[in-house]
DNA sequence: CAGCGGATGTGCT
DNA sequence: GCACATCCGCTGG
C-alpha cells in the first residue's frame, strides 16, 4: 500500500539504478512494431513527483490508425481520438461502458494515427503489488493505477508528468499473439492476431484459452 | 468452470 | 436510440 522509505534512492523494480523513460523515438515507429517491444517493461505510476506503483507489461494490442475498422482512429482525428494523430510517446485515456477508463500510447510519427492499448500488467511495487490479477485488463489496469481523462495527454517520455515506461535489466520475455479481445464488430480486421502477450503468465487477462 | 446481465456515460447513426 | 477496445456477481453445470 505505501512505497517502500527504507533505502534513500530506491527505484521501483527493486534495483539501484534510477529508471529512464523511453524516448520518444521509441514510440515514433509502426504501432505494430512498437506493441510488442513493450512487454516486459516497467510502467512507472507517479502522483505529485513521487513514484508510487510500477508494474511489468504483459498483454498489448495494437491499434493501427485509420485503416483499421477497430481503431477510434478509422473515423479521423474526432475531438476524442485526435491525441492519436499527434506526436508519439502522449498518453491516450478513453471512457468505456460508462464507468471504466482504457489507456495507449500514441505511436507513428507525428501526423499518422497509431496507438498501444496496455491490457494487462503484472503488479510489482503499490497497492494491490501482493494480488497478479489486479492489473489483468485495460479497466482494472486503469483503475488501479489511477488513469483518467485527466491523465490524456500525458507525456509518457518524461519521468515527471505522471505515467512513464523503463526498461530494467529483466530478460525479454515470451510472446504469442492473438486476434485482439472485444472487436467482433470490425469485420476482417477482428482476426487480425495483433494481441501480444507473455504466455502462461498469471497477470495476462482474458479467457483461459487466451493466456 | 461458462454464460449471462446490469452498471453507466459518451459518441456516433 | 444504440453500440461500446469492460468488469463483477450471479446463475447453472
Amino acid at each position: 500500500v505505501t512505497a517502500p522509505a527504507s533505502r534513500p534512492t530506491p527505484d521501483l523494480a527493486g534495483g539501484r539504478r534510477r529508471l529512464q523513460p523511453l524516448s520518444r523515438r521509441f514510440f515514433a515507429r509502426p504501432t505494430e512494431v512498437v506493441a510488442p517491444e513493450l512487454l516486459g517493461k516497467l510502467l512507472v505510476r507517479s502522483a505529485a513527483g513521487v513514484p508510487v506503483h510500477s508494474a511489468r507489461i504483459v498483454e498489448v494490442e495494437a491499434y493501427l490508425g485509420t485503416r483499421d475498422l477497430a481503431s477510434h482512429a478509422r473515423k479521423g482525428p474526432t475531438p476524442r481520438a485526435a491525441i492519436m494523430f499527434g506526436p508519439p510517446g502522449h498518453l491516450y485515456v478513453y471512457l468505456i461502458y460508462g464507468m471504466y477508463h482504457c489507456m495507449n500510447f500514441v505511436c507513428e510519427p507525428d501526423g499518422q494515427a497509431g496507438a498501444v492499448l496496455i491490457r494487462a500488467a503484472e503488479p510489482l511495487v503499490g497497492t494491490s503489488a501482493s494480488d497478479p490479477r489486479a492489473l489483468a485488463g485495460p479497466g482494472k489496469l486503469c483503475r488501479s493505477l489511477g488513469i483518467t481523462l485527466a491523465d490524456k495527454g500525458l507525456d509518457l517520455t518524461s519521468a515527471t508528468s505522471g505515467l512513464f515506461v523503463a526498461t530494467d535489466s529483466t530478460p525479454a520475455p515470451p510472446i504469442a499473439q492473438s486476434a485482439r479481445i472485444g472487436v467482433d464488430y470490425a469485420g476482417e480486421w477482428s482476426t487480425r492476431p495483433l494481441r501480444f502477450y507473455v504466455p502462461g503468465h498469471p497477470s495476462v487477462s482474458g479467457p483461459r484459452s487466451l493466456r
